[in-house]
DNA sequence: ATCTAATGTATAAGAAAATTATGTATGTTT
DNA sequence: AAACATACATAATTTTCTTATACATTAGAT
């Protein structure tokens, strides 16, 4: 992992976002699937990616469903009502925020 | 300001970028320069804005000098040779991470 | 058979980075 | 005279993450 404090702040909606594509996802799942997408940059660890999780419930946001499969627990996670408008608001903070970074990054294409 | 929590973690690469085109920044004029850059999404408060030039100023990045202008105090940041450097390597990370933002937000593209 | 890695969840201690609030001081505009 | 802009700074608190630890099952390697 080339850890860059970059990534701090978009723990919740980097989750919000695969949940809104995969409709319901369990949290081990996640860490693979941003470990996936990212070719191994960004690895998600359980000390931030649980309490993030919970703590979305905890507002409403997700629901959870337990599950055992092959003895295993998992608890499958997926977007309330309210969590998939939210997501909404989220997704366009994720653009203006990559809109904005680009801009800094390449002032010269930014008109 | 549209508070997405997505900045947190990018405010160093930004004051490093910004200097890096601009040879001499003051504060102030960094605040002022995000928020027209990002047309009003970002502004940069004081409380994280002096802490993180302190910082970087101790760990040899930035070289100040004080002026005084127009009766006002004025500290001007520019980036050491080692800093310069530095500068390089983090937007490369930065240039990754927008990569990775992006593949998550548009999957589709991604290939 | 035994050990290591992978799968799966969880929390606690601490660090890092920000927000919020406050403080000081001068200059400009209404 | 009051409000706003310029210009710096710090302290208290909160948010978010890292690091470390814990427990439990399954798969693969030696």
């Amino acid at each position: 992992m080339k850890n860059s404090q970059l990534y701090k702040g978009s723990l919740n909606t980097i989750i919000m976002k695969l949940l809104e594509e995969n409709d319901r996802m369990y949290g081990y799942e996640i860490t693979q699937k941003v470990k996936e997408i990212t070719k191994g940059d960004l690895n998600i660890t359980e000390g931030a990616l649980y309490p993030a999780l919970h703590k979305l419930e905890a507002e409403g946001l997700l629901d959870v469903e337990v599950e055992k499969v092959d003895n295993r627990l998992r608890k499958y996670y997926k977007l309330t009502q309210k969590g998939t408008t939210e997501t909404v608001n989220r997704l366009e903070e994720l653009e203006d925020f990559i809109k904005n970074m680009q801009s800094i990054v390449n002032p010269k294409l930014s008109y």
